[in-house]
DNA sequence: TAGATTGTTAATCGATTAACAATC
DNA sequence: TAGATTGTTAATCGATTAACAATC
């Protein structure tokens, strides 16, 4: 398995190849050739090869590629198989949305808990997640440790939060908040949902196509 | 402006350009130079002007750009000033997350209504937007036409409220299910935010920065 | 075996960066 | 005016596609 230097284009096409392979595992498809992949999702074969070159070989000429072992393989790249742990931090709307909907074991997540710092919420326990007072959440950390926190509060505690999950170490941060976190150290993952850039993006397609019918 | 065959990297940046600059605006800065701009987004001067210049000359030699033009052209360029209307399918969590908490005027939307199938929620008024049966969807688009739609139900009724949103002639649909919505309307431009993808991308650099110390 | 399809190398295409004349 | 900075052209870099020998 070839390390670094892999091109964001390729990381951000593996998420796309390995939802389709666990739908074709459902399906009980049991192989699948880089033609056959690259018409479902749009993708020239070549490019799906050239992809997949870059972590090792995983097809068989003249065959193709194995669902069940291409599935596991791309899981195991993408870290799936690392039953990381997180906790959500902002228990609004948008965190029980993500704690009542959000398939976390599809990627290999252990939910723990959630957080808020509204009294009314803590103690209630919402599918199996239980929230804690945000105060609490160094000395759950110490308990528990995790991994990954979601970042789900309201932006004017974005920062704020987000250098107390720094403190304690985490891998990796998921932020929804629109905040720009400002998060220096090297050694923890940003992934940034920003809503807004999506919705322009939209904006700006749909205002093109009005004016190029 | 030139049109046409504008880059998808192009046309992802842009948002990150019209944020800046209304923060900057905001801050009753008056003027930026492509230098200092791209030191603040970790992007080059040339890219910058490369970019902008796709859709004119905003700026001023020796001088560099008024952020007030700035900002008022990329919010044209964006849609921004097109006032859309938009409609949110799905008034579960997430659909209150986004009407509760998402500026939807920062795009240049005006949310009109919510609609759900829920019949305790029908009524209710959040945040200035009435929560309306689904069934509804078709008269009220009669009296109150929407260009978007929000598409926040679960997954299993994705394809549906879809296909009666591609009906109703929208012109955007923004897709936060899981669920692929097979639309070929080549007219209805469709943005997915694939939560499980961003979450797996993040998994995949946890992973690597753990392998590569 | 013959047909199919991989992994990889080379060729092409497109996007980013550098350079600079134009000019405020 | 002199210094700064644009818009644009050319050079570079990287990513995608095509081609094909290897081989199941």
């Amino acid at each position: 398995m070839k390390q670094r230097s892999i091109s964001n284009a390729v990381i951000e096409r593996l998420p796309r190849y390995y939802s389709y392979v666990t739908m074709l595992e459902r399906a009980k498809v049991e192989r699948i050739s880089s033609k056959t992949l690259g018409e479902s999702l749009g993708i020239t074969p070549s490019q799906i090869r050239q992809d997949l070159s870059c972590f090792g070989a995983f097809g068989q000429q003249g065959y193709g590629y194995s669902v069940r072992d291409l599935r596991r393989e791309l899981g195991h790249i993408l870290g799936v198989d690392r039953q990381y742990s997180a906790v959500i931090i902002g228990t609004g709307n948008l965190g029980l949305a993500l704690i009542q909907h959000f398939q976390f074991e599809y990627s290999g997540l252990r939910l723990l808990a959630s957080f808020d710092k509204r009294e009314q919420l803590i103690g209630r326990t919402i599918s199996g997640v239980t929230v804690l007072h945000s105060r609490e959440l160094e000395s759950f950390a110490q308990k528990h440790p995790f991994q990954l926190g979601i970042l789900t509060v309201p932006e004017d505690s974005a920062v704020t939060m987000a250098n107390r999950l720094v403190k304690l170490k985490v891998q990796g941060i998921w932020n929804f908040t629109n905040a720009e976190l400002g998060i220096t150290d090297p050694d923890i993952i940003v992934e940034n949902v920003h809503l807004a850039d999506s919705l322009l993006t939209l904006s700006y397609r749909m205002a093109q196509r009005e004016q190029n019918p």
